[in-house]
DNA sequence: CGGTGTCTTGATTCTCATCAATTACTGTGG
DNA sequence: CCACAGTAATTGATGAGAATCAAGACACCG
């Protein structure tokens, strides 16, 4: 089975995007789709990258595995979005682990295919580098997030990012990550997202059902890790 | 004065690179170059960007401004680098402050020149994707340094860093930072930062005098964070 | 020489990680 | 359908490490 582009319903992904390009069906061809089921981890650390990964559907985490395999979630993908950002160009071994958290479907392209295309289409490329560069951005901001906030902020910042991610129905937020999930993207312990979730319920900021998290009022709770700028300028 | 890219001594610069072919005439045209005073910002956070820059020479810093106005380092620059990744797309507002922190001279693009460019020069823009992706792994490697490790490592991995990245002369490392800048860049504070440095003395594995510092052995230094095995790249 | 800014050290407070123990939840086989 | 095992979630107690506060030393500059 191998998902077609020109259907396909993800109108965010690059590839889609210029895939009625004529140049574009050599990498069409060349594509590889890959079903993974829940927690596969189709990027491992240390493993040489031989391409890319596009998320067709599913969602997937990207992380590091650091002292005494203490695990940091860098970031979540869902449909549409990249994953590998290395596996483009010469194989590189690429320190990243890419696990999925739900059953996926992925779209794979080699290399070498992907380098053919950035270089016979311009405007992917430069594309490609508007996503990087929106990447970046979030990946700088991130490292002042960690760097700089308490561990209450870190956890809210976590529950507002996974709901501007993966939205939500009328449970709560469509993805259900584990308390430890949401901790190693956060950047704390386990125990430590705990007790904030639970202050949060206390509080009436979010509504939870065992790992089903509502915010009711994002607004409300936005403010809570922005008060501090608020302060500087008063 | 303008600098002259076809006879520019930073190989790793991505323009001078690509400075002899013919397409690149007219970006070549549109660059402006530009002196900066040691301490100036040439970028302002919250200010609309219209265009990215390159070190020709000095050195600077990049940060974001947190809680309370305390500033997080990202990274640094040296000859030849980038800065200001978001200035070749369409106008957007970049949270960053670039500032220089020696008197450097930059190298300026209009974000349309530069788009231009990339357009009609598809390696060009190849190469600035692989740029884009090594800083990514750059930067996501930092948010696990500053989510897991402990103060003591965090400074010593900064000091690794600036080592790599500057590199030494006999009196020591050539970039001279401010306590605060080594602790703005290790996320920490100045105190900690400075008792951390003071201990890396008395243990004899850094020479300090006053803001010179010196590593007699980088390969001992790396061991104290050996449990971290990637660090970030110059 | 006074003054300003950086650097340094000590003392105190407080946040957070860790350890430990208990309780809920999930799925599987009898 | 229930008992059981295994996993995830929760709560409490404690100690370590780091931020903060405060005060003094040092260097550099007009």
């Amino acid at each position: 089975m191998k998902v077609d582009c020109l259907s396909c319903e993800n109108t965010n992904c690059l590839i889609k995007k210029h895939s009625s390009n004529p140049k574009a069906k050599k990498i069409l061809e060349a594509k590889h789709t890959i079903l993974c089921k829940k927690g596969q981890s189709f990027i491992m650390e240390g493993a040489p990258v031989h391409g890319l990964f596009f998320m067709y559907n599913g969602a997937s985490k990207i992380s590091r595995s650091g002292q005494y395999g203490k695990e940091q979630i860098i970031r979540f993908a869902s449909p549409g979005e990249i994953v590998g950002h290395r596996g483009f160009g010469v194989n590189e071994n690429y320190h990243i682990n890419a696990q999925t958290i739900v059953d996926s479907t992925l779209c794979s392209f080699s290399s070498e295919a992907l380098k053919e295309f950035l270089l016979t289409v311009p405007e992917m490329a430069y594309d490609l580098l508007l996503f990087f560069s929106e990447q970046l951005n979030t990946v700088e901001t991130k490292v002042r997030t960690v760097a700089q906030m308490s561990v209450r902020e870190k956890v809210i910042d976590t529950l507002l990012y996974i709901q501007r991610k993966f939205g939500n129905d009328d449970v709560g937020i469509k993805l259900i990550l584990s308390r430890k999930e949401i901790a190693d993207f956060s950047g704390t312990t386990e125990e430590q997202a705990i007790r904030v979730i639970s202050s949060l319920k206390k509080e009436k900021l979010i509504v939870a059902q065992g790992k089903r998290i509502q915010i009711p009022d994002v607004a409300l709770l936005q403010k809570e890790i922005e008060s501090h700028h608020f302060y500087l300028d008063a």
